[in-house]
RNA sequence: GCCCCCAUAGCUCAGCGGAUAGAGCGCCGGCCUCCGGAGCCGGGUGCGCAGGUUCGAGUCCUGCUGGGGGUACCA
């Protein structure tokens, strides 16, 4: 069964239709803005008012009859207000069990989107931390943010992958393999081996001023990596697997996984660039100038005006978003490709637009998938990954105009529709607030507002040093180590989350160890006591008809009924604030009612028990939902 | 120069063209005869500026101002 808004809408769809309404009008149900005036409104009538030539206030009228009249359940009354609202009025004697008891049912259907965008494969690729440093909170909001969308997208039926794109073929691996080589520092006897390469990559960029020597060894280096020569890129290898394995744990503190690692390495070495670039020179979609100042380079041209927007302007949404594709270049003049060059490749491949494929097997037991060059005796079939319908790149709105030039790339290359299907879900940095900056040992003296981090210049809040910080924080009143690292892990990802993608976060230490208000911790809280009060009452079954319901009662039942709305518009945007957001108020209508309410063991009342029970249990399962959508672990206890 | 993003309360941020713009933090004052006080309650006139579109604009459009980013043979 849908949920009640859902019902509203379509019953208030059809009645407008009946009217003459164009199709596709917005119906825009949501919780009355005026509360006298009913429980779900909707403003459709002021919308078709200019359409039918009618006032506003006959068509609302006329289509609250036709509501009436659809008799959907647990409606007592369907009224019209102000301008032109048609309003629900709940029945709330058999509205509330009916919440509680989809609540509490094992699956919750009602989250699954429509069965038309349940088909097809979507490829989420996120994470990308260059190999060479410890992650910082930076690549943590990018993986909280990718972590959260799978989450969503699969509670909605979409069938997701999951790919970590690891660029082990960059520049920033040349620069820790010949500082490891050049530098002669040691690693700390408790330092971590990313957290040692941090370092190193440090020291190395601060000595490329004084001695171009290293610069060079570094460009011989780079190249030898890309063009698979050994020893180098055995020893690159060597040093990136480490790396990955190091984040790859830093991410599973806080929940975060993959199905597939795919290595840049690979693509390189199996040929996936060489077919990609034969085909884009054999569509002659490249310019080769042999003068001027890319004299000698492979370049994707800017487009001509109207090229890329003669069809289907704004369809796919971001189209106007990056204006014309800039001239990008795919290959150096010394012949090395570059990042966006196998990003082309990387994403032919995710289409199952190239006739290779990788080799797959098990990262490590019970781990994620990886990419491989060579075959081996046990490797994974292949034909699982990739393949994908539809790809969302998870990546910071610095790299706008590379994806933009990925996608031109597939548009020019005639692949229209995968060009449609790939969005670059954008999000703004993490940067520094100049407390945090100061700390780090930024020159704030220019009074900026806020600092970029830099993982080269060392000035960046290493991922494993806050979710520790926060661990200790915490840890005094929390029950135990692992219910210590359960707090920590959900205080970083709300804070990471709560924001909308838009915003950058201008990280400050205060701000992200805070354990009270609107926090990760309190969520965590105001579910360990919705757990805590249900030992305290046997479980009762629930009234068919609920009770007359306090001010606290029913915004805490509207409040778990809005759960599907919600998880439906975080999946249609894309945007996983909207679940962080549902879970505080959740979480806050639940402590209202706690606050509110008396003592459920103290009630005689079989049928009033029952119902309160069934509601704080209802309460506390949708939370638990919420929370899982965010990829935290609900704790029963603190 | 051109392109993109942002500007909402002292601070950090929510806010799908719809009714009287909301939270958290901070500050002040309350609330435990205990279902978990990491909580609850009370104390507030703030959408950068100027135009425009609309029955209706914090939300859409244009310009301006301020902040951030991109525009690399880095990624």
């Amino acid at each position: 069964m849908p949920d009640l808004a859902s019902e509203f809408a379509h019953a208030l769809a059809r009645a407008a239709a009946a009217l003459g309404a164009p199709d596709g009008v917005d119906i825009g149900v949501e919780p009355s803005g005026e509360p006298t005036a009913g429980d779900l409104s909707s403003p459709v009538a002021q919308r078709l008012a200019r359409h039918l030539r009618r006032p506003p206030i006959v068509i609302a009228a006329e289509l609250a009859e036709a509501v009436t009249a659809a008799g959907i359940p647990h409606v007592a009354l369907v009224t019209v207000s102000g301008p032109g609202y048609v309003n629900l009025r709940l029945d709330d004697a058999t509205y509330a069990p009916a919440v509680i008891a989809e609540a509490l049912a094992p699956a919750d259907e009602r989250l699954l989107a429509p069965a038309r965008e349940r088909a097809g494969k979507t490829i989420v690729e996120h994470t990308q931390v260059n190999p060479n440093k410890a992650a910082h909170v930076g690549h943590l909001r990018n993986a909280c943010i990718g972590d959260t969308i799978t989450r969503v997208l699969r509670a909605r039926g979409v069938p997701v992958e999951v790919q970590n794109y690891i660029d082990d073929t960059g520049v920033q691996v040349a620069d820790v393999v010949v500082g490891l080589r050049r530098l002669a520092l040691s690693q700390g006897r408790d330092e971590p081996f990313d957290q040692f390469c941090s370092r190193v990559y440090v020291e190395i960029c601060r000595r490329y001023e004084a001695e171009p020597a290293l610069v060079e060894e570094r460009r011989r280096t780079l190249q030898a990596i890309e063009a698979r020569e050994q020893p180098i890129a055995a020893e690159a290898r060597a040093v990136t697997t480490r790396i990955v394995e190091a984040n790859l744990a830093t991410m599973a503190r806080l929940g975060i996984d993959y199905d597939l690692l795919t290595w840049e390495s690979d693509i390189l070495e199996l040929g996936f660039w060489r077919a990609a670039f034969a085909e884009m020179r054999r569509a002659e979609i490249l310019e080769h100038p042999l003068v001027g100042p890319l004299a000698g380079c492979w370049v994707l041209p800017r487009s001509a005006v109207g090229e890329s927007g003669d069809d289907d302007a704004g369809e796919s949404g971001d189209s106007a978003s990056g204006g014309p594709g800039a001239a990008r270049v795919l290959v150096k003049s010394d012949g090395v490709a570059t990042y966006t060059a196998k990003d082309v490749a990387n994403h032919l491949w995710k289409f199952g637009l190239l006739e290779q494929d990788f080799h797959y097997r098990r990262w490590a037991p019970g781990g994620p998938a990886t990419s491989s060059a060579v075959a081996a005796d046990g490797d994974l079939p292949g034909g699982r990954f990739g393949h994908g319908d539809r790809v969302v790149n998870v990546i910071d709105q610095r790299q706008s105009a590379p994806q933009l030039a990925v996608r031109e790339a597939l548009r020019r290359l005639g692949h229209r529709a995968q060009a449609d299907a790939l969005h670059h879900l954008a999000y703004e940095v993490v940067a520094l607030s100049p407390a945090a900056a100061r700390s780090l040992g930024v020159d704030t003296d220019d009074g900026r507002s806020m600092y970029a981090m830099s993982g080269r210049r060392g000035a960046d809040v290493r991922a494993d040093a806050l979710i520790d910080e926060v661990g200790r924080r915490v840890r005094a009143k929390a029950g135990d180590e692992r219910t210590a690292n359960r707090l920590a892990a959900a205080a970083v990802r709300y804070y990471l989350l709560r924001f909308s993608l838009g915003a950058i976060i201008t990280f400050d230490f205060d701000e992200a160890l805070r354990t009270t208000g609107n926090t990760g911790v309190y969520l965590q809280y105001a579910h360990a006591r919705a757990c805590g009060i249900l030992t305290r009452v046997a479980p009762l079954s629930l009234p068919e008809r609920a009770p007359a319901l306090s001010g606290p009662e029913r915004e805490l039942v509207k409040c778990i009924d809005r759960l599907p709305q919600v998880v439906a518009a975080a999946h249609r945007s894309l945007a996983p604030g909207l679940v962080a957001t549902y879970a505080f108020q959740l979480a806050t209508a639940f402590n209202d009612f706690y606050e509110h309410t008396g003592r459920i063991y103290r009630i005689a009342d079989p049928e009033l028990r029952g119902f309160r029970r069934g509601l704080a249990d209802a309460a506390r399962a949708t939370l638990a939902r919420a929370l899982g959508l965010l990829g935290i672990v609900p704790l029963d206890r603190i």
